[in-house]
DNA sequence: GTATGACCTCAAGTAACCTTGAGGTCAAGG
DNA sequence: CCTTGACCTCAAGGTTACTTGAGGTCATAC
């Protein structure tokens, strides 16, 4: 990982984020917002050296993409997610307070899952389970269809 | 993915199950079973033929193995998470108890995580926000902190 | 003036988690 | 007897998400 270490940043003038700032800032690995880049997740402008100068609002996104990879959302599900989210100028405060009910709508689904999943195993606990054909979690037909336990993306 | 359509299934004598059948109640595709052996994950006996068979209580770890990987643990961590499990007889009541408790407080962990993005996220619609600075998404510093954004495993 | 540090590209490597493919065994069914 | 299906092994391939390495460009610092 090169990091650039952050202690040598001076203000950059114009508002514009180096790739370093952004690392520092995000805790994004420059190596992955080149990445992030490739795929589309977020952009850049060049200076006149053929620098990366990023927009303040490209850390929302970093930011975003962080989150989703905490709690495990594929990146590429993030292109969908931010469909609606421009990456040329400054969302709006519309255009991001949608964005964010679609996140928290993906973590509420998540929670649930993993709620879910506690009940269960709560319930085996007590009832001295993990015995077969009583619990949901051996038998993923039932509780959990729609949700298998079969061959899934993360 | 290889299947062996689970029709032609009769009952196995013994209560011992083959590959195909703890395939086809747990979920995992036989590919899989064979992989998380080679990882000591599971084990097996081999019949007159070499066929893998199972003894029953396997199907409990597999399941196990299903949910984990459903909220995003990594295999390796279960190697752990099954160390006081044997493999080479039924767990006792006991034993299961004691790993199921450890499950349940990895799912709490991981869902107190989403649910404190998912406050965090809400705080921010609420306020208008991913604005820089009052957001605790985009300053992992601090709500964040211990927990932070930066590269980590999954 | 040369060294350093932050950046650039492009290709290859890594890790986790499997799947696919080639080539083979064996038992039961028609 | 021949085929089919379920299984075997071992090696190679695939996806996601990056990291690492080689080789190069600038501008500032000493």
């Amino acid at each position: 990982m090169t990091s650039y270490g952050s202690a040598s940043l001076r203000a950059t003038p114009d508002d514009w984020l180096s790739i370093g700032e952004v690392s520092a800032r995000t805790g994004a690995a420059v190596s992955a917002l080149r990445f992030y880049e490739e795929l589309g997740l977020i952009a850049s402008d060049r200076d006149h050296r053929n620098q990366r100068r990023y927009p303040r609002h490209m850390l929302r996104r970093v930011a975003l993409i962080s989150v989703a990879k905490r709690i495990g959302i594929p990146l590429q599900d993030l292109q969908e997610a931010f469909a609606d989210v421009p990456l040329d100028r400054p969302p709006s405060h519309q255009e991001w307070q949608r964005a964010s009910r679609d996140w928290k709508r993906r973590l509420e689904e998540r929670r649930q899952t993993i709620e879910r999943l506690e009940a269960e195993l709560t319930g085996c606990i007590g009832c001295g389970c993990l015995s077969m054909k009583a619990c949901a979690l051996l038998n993923p037909g039932d509780a959990l269809a729609g949700d298998g336990v079969g061959p899934r993306r993360l």
